[in-house]
DNA sequence: TATTGTTATACTCTATAACTATA
DNA sequence: TATAGTTATAGAGTATAACAATA
């Protein structure tokens, strides 16, 4: 299910328009995953393989556990949508390849997720900067 | 991990400030749910329990299977934290009520997830009217 | 000793299919 | 027959602990 869905006693009308603006987003997620033959989590990592990455630095950026992204890789790994090779500098670490394969599968899927893309679209040029400008104070960067 | 976290090819500013904002409102989501000795999941359904709801209509709010409410709804259920209840007028249905061990932890858990509160402290009141405004375009709604 | 990554394990989320009870 | 909900099952995400290989 989408996770943050549902309706947190939000205060302000500002908040319901986040949550439901969240729910809206991932669920758009999901369901283009699905639709690739991929799970949300499978996605998300696809996504960040656009350039090589180890084990660590995903896990990191993922803010999971390493042993998460061993699981997660060695399936997409089965589908030949990754490849690992080990490292040339330090012989511990795991470079994480996309394969051709799984780029052409992950810009299939993002050009199927259509869900931000077509909410910018409901802005004008103006309010475009204006959304941007304002989630990035709300969020403090 | 936070679902659609990461570096979607965003064309423009306005959309890697959606996916910023989403990212890091489902990680405060996540994390607050763990401080609170739930999942995402269950703290997304005990958040729809304010008032009795059969398992069917759950489902279809959560937009997900039957047979996976009722697991949760097991799970949260042997915590007291709901209880199920035979529906009066269809003997077939469930009412599903939030114990009040429940209502005390989700409210307990609504307190400790600030991020929307937050975000929206940054912003002035006209600027909170602008963004809810804005993102409800976006949304078409 | 510390770090990278894996394996083993256990729990949760999730869907599908088959089922019970009721309408 | 149709609907509400459960059970059985299987695949996936997740973390913890223990481990191997390398630094």
């Amino acid at each position: 299910m989408a996770v943050p869905s549902g309706p947190v006693a939000a205060s302000t009308e500002a908040e319901r328009a986040m949550f439901d603006f969240v729910d809206a987003y991932d669920r758009a997620y999901e369901t283009a995953a699905v639709r690739h033959g991929l799970t949300a989590a499978q996605a998300c990592v696809l996504g960040r393989l656009a350039d090589p990455r180890g084990m660590r630095e995903l896990a990191d950026e993922l803010g999971c556990d390493a042993s998460n992204v061993t699981q997660i890789i060695a399936r997409l790994e089965t589908r030949d949508l990754v490849r690992r090779r080990t490292g040339p500098h330090d012989r511990r670490s795991r470079q994480i390849v996309r394969t051709p394969a799984g780029s052409t599968l992950y810009a299939d899927f993002e050009e199927s997720f259509a869900f931000a893309r077509s909410a910018i679209s409901q802005l004008s040029p103006a309010e475009q900067d204006q959304l941007a400008t304002l989630l990035r104070k709300a969020l403090g960067r």
